[in-house]
DNA sequence: TAAGATAATATGCATGCACATATTAACGTG
DNA sequence: CACGTTAATATGTGCATGCATATTATCTTA
């Protein structure tokens, strides 16, 4: 059914939220307080409260103990965006995916990344290039750092099976990351890896994942032209 | 206190997220009854409930009825990123921030939005190019397309004092959208606005916000050379 | 009057219980 | 044995209640 069941907390979400997409209640006016609004909807606090607590998760409405319940003045421009394993991606498209590991050695961490690992400065970290393929067209371009003291296991892997990408997945899962977007002009090196024309304006990704305070990998990856990342708000 | 409260649902979530992160439980692994976890952490299942419920919201666990509950075998790799409020972004970075309109007509929708905003293609949109300031220096070029009759009163705003971004998150709140980023080369128009040289990658966002099925607003921004869009997962 | 103690209040959280619902397993029946 | 029916089960949700906690308002007291 499509009317909203005012006495389930999902129900009581929507019709709380048309009253602030319907300007009843202005943004930074305080709405009814729990007590109140659950006798109007005829049920029990703790149900107005799951309501009231998902709208704040969303960050629609602000609350504090004993201020009350207040529209957010600011609706929040929040977004939240899958990263897939490049693999999924491809494939979630309809593509083939196939992947290329053109570099792969042991050597020190480059200074560039002291300071983010901060930790094992002395230990040799693992690192990888690697293109991605979608139908055997470039997709994407990757260039990795992997700290063994987090995934010993990686030492001997060649990643010619299984990418990095996916294997690190499966395999040492972060606690936290930082990820950051931004774009990038294609040197010759890449512009042939991409099969882009040099100075072609590229997506790319960064991202460091730790697992604890044990950094883990530091990758990034530079898409193919016309590479467009998409969600929805 | 750092230690986990057992019998807090927040606390009974690390525990359950430690058990996870250290492989106790593998990936598809199916993990306790809610009613058995509510045994071994002594208290209700309600809050074993709740704690299961947050790790499901973030990912980690998929739950099904009867089927019970198993760890993730892909744990997500998702990111939530704010999409500030130019201003604000630009202010909570230190800078001063100014925003200036080039341009502001009536004109018919383009055709390339005639699919994005299927209604309403007889009317006009308003149009604004507005240049966005840090420090004096450019910080992100916007080009957007607003429908008039999502927003009726912003016929007769000029968007000088303050600008169409943050009067539309005011004044004409959107219950969805679509977001993509992407990179595009400066052309000639826009190194000038922008202070980059001809040909530099920059980071671009577009966005379409509707309210319901009527299409609010449709933008374009694109950022001076060096920008990073930044998060934490 | 200013500063500190105290009360009032709204949300936050835990509990025990009951029932709803989705899904799987077991069971019969042709 | 195949297929549909039924029972069992784990999660999902609602309710009433009590207490915890943060924050504001009020009341004391120097």
């Amino acid at each position: 059914m499509t009317l909203t069941d005012t006495n389930s907390w999902t129900g009581i979400r929507e019709v709380l939220l048309r009253r602030i997409h319907d300007r009843i209640w202005q943004p930074g006016e305080q709405i009814p307080h729990e007590a109140d609004l659950a006798e109007e909807f005829g049920c029990a606090r703790t149900t107005v409260n799951r309501a009231l607590r998902d709208l704040a998760d969303s960050g629609l409405v602000v609350r504090k103990r004993k201020a009350g319940t207040r529209v957010a003045v600011n609706p929040p421009q929040r977004a939240t965006l899958t990263i897939p394993i490049i693999r999924e991606e491809v494939e979630s498209i309809g593509g083939s995916y196939r992947h290329s590991v053109l570099e792969r050695d042991l050597r020190p961490l480059p200074a560039m990344l002291h300071g983010a690992f901060q930790v094992s400065l002395g230990e040799d970290v693992l690192f990888l290039k690697t293109l991605h393929f979608s139908n055997e067209r470039p997709y994407a371009f990757e260039e990795r750092y992997i700290n063994l003291e987090a995934a010993p296991a990686a030492r001997d892997l060649s990643f010619k099976e299984v990418s990095a990408n996916e294997w690190l997945v499966h395999n040492a899962p972060y606690s936290h990351g930082d990820l950051s977007f931004f774009a990038v002009n294609a040197d010759d090196k890449l512009s042939g890896k991409l099969d882009a024309a040099t100075g072609t304006a590229l997506f790319a990704m960064e991202r460091i994942t730790w697992a604890g305070d044990l950094p883990i990998t530091h990758v990034r990856l530079i898409f193919a032209p016309g590479y467009r990342m998409r969600t929805e708000i």
